[in-house]
RNA sequence: GCCCGGUUCGUCUAUCGGCUAGGACAUCUCCCUUUCACGGAGGAAAGACGGGUUCGAUUCCCGUACCGGGUACCA
């Protein structure tokens, strides 16, 4: 069997995007370029009182910053249209009568109620949560236990209800699974799951069997939370006759808390103080604002990496991929099977590093538009540039340009004197005053000739250059951090060095 | 409860029967840096447990324990 390469990923739109909805898509997306084959979106939106506005196209935003755009979408167009189940609504109600009409599956008009009593009525310690299974079913108001006539004149007069799948009593549905190989089920332990709604909609179940068959998906990859019902997918698979065209799947490991157990959600970032959605994501009920990792100050390309390698690597001691390089390298046989914890400090590595490999000209913007954000307008962009590449190393956030080079373009609003003043003593004031005049002078202005001036100076002064170094730094950037202070000095220019020695002298001098 | 998965340093992981169990993050020590980082050298740190199979098991099989997922007219 040769066919073309389709894959999709199919969220539901009812909030933010968080980590392992979009290694989700990663996986693949890597998957079905590699493949030369097209990614697909579609938005599964069948739950009408989940739907939550503006969740769809921050999907679209997120997927556009990873990088990883879709092939066929709501928004992007395609062949198979439309992309939303919400607009297919009609088309799989056929699907569902026909397997009534076949024999595997069947009218059930419990009303929640019923189904409530239902799990009170069959609770037992051994059982604490009772199924709609192949025995409580003979005792339900389906159209296995009523009559014909019966189902045909509750249908008649508008009495809702749901077609359930009937789940066959001595069965094995057995799969292989890309990443866990043979996993086999035995139907007796799987329910009758609701299959086409009251309100007409199909349930995830349906849904995807036919969409998937619809859009000609060749490989299905999905949260390892999918794993339990898939007898119920396979089961479909079969019964609507599409045997042959089913795909072949793989259950993706979760994404577990970095503490305790259980899987990584939102709550989790709020509580430990990391993000956990690609973007910052505003409920629109509540107005609250959850951070994003793109917000933090994530490079795309870091956010994209350190997802791939949660629950994948190439084998390697290699860490950093590009896309390119994971479009290349990912195969599905090398995802885990087991779930790992997320490492919030691990993921800003992976951003630190990125930031240290990428070319200046690729950070400006974002730095002059952070920079922006503090009132600094940044006209030499070729300043800029040296800037970026002279503090890069010591930013691991994007925000962390802001105070590693502020300073290069505007003298620091508070000075740390306190830092000064211990060890502060008329010398080394006189030392000041001397190298105001020294720089003043100075016709080069080069990192090597300050420095040059400075140690001269010192030993003039029978100073150690050590004891005014940090002095300077002070002077110059505000504080105990930043690139060389001669760097610095050579790079904000004579008025500006002199300017703020004769600042901080001022300070210190009251 | 039942079903299905999973289990190597604190964390992410390598190992596809030969292991003195390797790498990365974090941590500790030292060097470099008269700031903060970067960088360099080194240290500590793991195969859940019990049975098999085998000349040899981290690796294969079976139990047990633990963890996770599922058990909705949610996806």
């Amino acid at each position: 069997m040769n066919r073309k390469v389709r894959v999709r990923f199919a969220p539901s739109p009812t909030g933010g995007l968080h980590l392992g909805g979009v290694r989700t898509v990663l996986f693949n997306y890597l998957f079905a370029k590699q493949q030369g084959g097209d990614f697909i979106l579609r938005i599964e939106d069948t739950d009408q009182t989940r739907f939550v506005s503006g969740a769809e196209d921050y999907i679209f935003q997120t997927l556009e910053w990873c990088g990883l755009v879709p092939d066929e979408s709501p928004k992007h167009g395609g062949p198979f249209a439309p992309y939303r189940q919400s607009e297919r609504k009609a088309m799989y109600r056929q699907y569902a009568e026909q397997l009534v009409k076949d024999g595997y599956a069947y009218y059930a008009f419990d009303t929640p109620a019923d189904l409530e009593a239902m799990r009170v009525d069959f609770k037992t310690t051994e059982n604490p949560s009772p199924q709609y299974n192949q025995h409580i079913r003979t005792k339900m108001r389906n159209s296995l236990t009523l009559g014909d006539d019966e189902v045909k004149q509750l249908i008649g007069e508008g009495i809702p209800y749901v077609i359930r799948i009937k789940m066959p009593e001595h069965e094995t549905v057995s799969f292989t699974d890309m990443i866990r190989g043979e996993v086999s089920f035995h139907t007796s332990q799987v329910d009758d799951k609701v299959l086409l709604k009251a309100d007409g909609m199909p349930t995830y179940h349906l849904a995807v069997v036919v969409d998937d068959y619809l859009m000609q998906i060749s490989h299905a990859f999905r949260g390892e939370e999918w794993l339990p019902s898939a007898p119920v997918h396979l089961l479909l698979w079969k019964y609507l006759g599409w045997q042959n065209a089913m795909p072949q799947w793989a259950h993706l490991p979760l994404i577990l808390k970095p503490d305790g157990n259980g899987k990584l959600s939102k709550r989790d970032g709020d509580r430990l103080g990391f993000p956990v959605f690609a973007m910052d994501w505003t409920d629109p009920k509540t107005n609250e604002t959850t951070i994003g990792f793109k917000e933090r100050g994530f490079l795309p390309e870091a956010f994209v990496n350190l997802l791939a390698m949660l629950g994948w690597n190439d084998g390697t001691d290699q860490e950093l991929f590009t896309l390119n390089e994971l479009i290349q390298k990912f195969s599905m046989d090398r995802v885990h099977k087991g779930g790992a914890k997320f490492d919030y400090e691990k993921a800003r590595w992976y951003n630190h590093e990125w930031i240290k490999k990428t070319e200046a000209s690729i950070l400006a913007p974002a730095v002059q538009s952070l920079l922006t954000e503090k009132n600094i307008t940044v006209t030499n962009t070729t300043l800029l540039h040296t800037v970026i590449n002279l503090v890069k190393e010591r930013c691991t956030l994007l925000p962390d340009f802001i105070p590693q080079s502020i300073f290069f373009f505007e003298a620091p609003v508070q000075v740390d004197t306190d830092s000064i003043k211990p060890k502060w003593d008329e010398k080394k004031n006189l030392f000041f005053t001397e190298l105001i005049r020294a720089y003043e002078l100075s016709t080069l202005w080069e990192a090597t000739d300050l420095e040059k001036e400075f140690k001269e100076l010192a030993a003039a002064n029978q100073l150690k250059p050590g004891e005014l170094m940090l002095p300077f730094r002070i002077m110059l950037v505000g504080g105990k951090f930043g690139p060389g202070v001669f760097d610095i000095a050579a790079l904000i220019g004579k008025e500006d060095t002199v300017g703020r020695i004769k600042h901080t002298l001022s300070l210190l001098a009251s």
